[in-house]
DNA sequence: TCCTGTGAACAACTTCACAGCG
DNA sequence: CGCTGTGAAGTTGTTCACAGGA
């Protein structure tokens, strides 16, 4: 299994086959607890609903994986992949908003490896001293200590429009380096920090648009 | 003799626009309760997080929707999205799977006009009996019924992996034609259904790949 | 002046088709 | 034979740059 050099490449690789290699990494560890020891690009495919060449095409960006005629080794694409994007050790996580959204998300990465909850917060006292799967929930004015300390890389945001921008200024200032918002507002993204949105009404709408072609 | 091959074009509009054209509604709607009458796309890009070229772009797959050197009139843009999008009437939206996170998404479409929730099913008998936001949570034995009486166009699911196939081909059964799922697993997509996942954990990963190039 | 609308260029992404190997 | 890996072709999506109008 032969690895390319990336330097000169990094560019070159698309941002839409990185979101893949999450997908296809989902599915990898799937099959290895069913026990399937080589995973061929069509049975991958259809278990993560991409087309088999996409698959082949995204991993010869990063090398050559495969064994000609048979397929991928399990274990081996899934330790590629995890090395690929850099999840070797868990990414450490803090929460914002812990409404309903926010706790479903919360409980959401749990169930995932990759990940560690290191701390949640809300503004609402309500919300706060509870515990909430395994963690718990602090007033976000203690944001800042809790991050200096743990130093958590990313944040995920599910908290009402108007805070947005003071959240997002909050965590730059803290450290963090890249947030995922439910929360759609305008806001001033602070250098060095990359802001991403997941638009569940986007989702459905466009659904529905395409259902009615 | 040299022919020019001609390359017809399977889809005029692109389907990242139509995903677009919903995230411009719900900031246009934002732009409307603040008392903009206009808004430019400048300003419209700030708040959408595009660039402004590419919503004006967007716009002229359908026509011609502004004023020169001033911006479109909010009202009107809101409802030429609207129109486009075909969802002049609400959208008939069924839930399968009520656990933190099928909850978690029915209050947040509850906030957002368009989608109306006319049913929630769950097959754990825990979940059954209670009302959620006004919705009676029911045994997914029920669904049929309330299909046939309600005729719902969509649906999202939020169930564990294995229960996915089983959905999917009760939904399509009934007459669904849109699904979105935010659970993934190896699904022989029934004809005349359209099936798109959310990806939360990918989102996250992808994130994290970008925060350390 | 400022913005819209748009041809043309550019860039990103996906599929095709097949050589080559186990 | 079935699958990988990949050049080439095809498709989709975005930006540039500017004419033209309010």
């Amino acid at each position: 299994m032969k690895v390319k050099t990336l330097t000169l490449k990094k560019n070159l690789i698309p941002e839409a086959t990185i979101r893949r290699l999450s997908t296809y990494l989902r599915c990898l560890r799937i099959s290895l607890e069913k026990g399937d020891d080589i995973v061929s690009s069509p049975l991958l495919a259809k278990r993560c609903h991409v087309s088999e060449s996409l698959i082949r095409r995204d991993l010869t960006y990063f090398g050559e994986f495969g064994i000609k005629g048979k397929g991928y080794k399990t274990k081996e694409l899934i330790a590629a992949i995890e090395q690929i994007l850099g999840i070797h050790s868990p990414i450490k996580v803090i929460f914002v908003g812990c409404g309903s959204l926010g706790r479903a998300v919360i409980r959401h990465l749990k169930n995932i490896p990759y990940f560690n909850i290191i701390g949640a917060f809300d503004k609402n006292a309500e919300q706060c001293g509870e515990e909430f799967e395994g963690i718990k929930i602090q007033h976000t004015s203690r944001l800042p200590e809790v991050a200096m300390r743990e130093k958590p890389q990313m944040a995920v945001i599910a908290i009402p429009p108007d805070g947005l921008q003071e959240t997002v200024d909050l965590l730059a200032k803290v450290g963090i380096k890249g947030i995922l918002s439910f929360t759609l507002s305008q806001v001033k993204v602070p250098e060095n920090i990359i802001l991403n949105f997941v638009d569940i009404a986007a989702e459905m709408e466009f659904l529905f648009y395409k259902i009615n072609q």
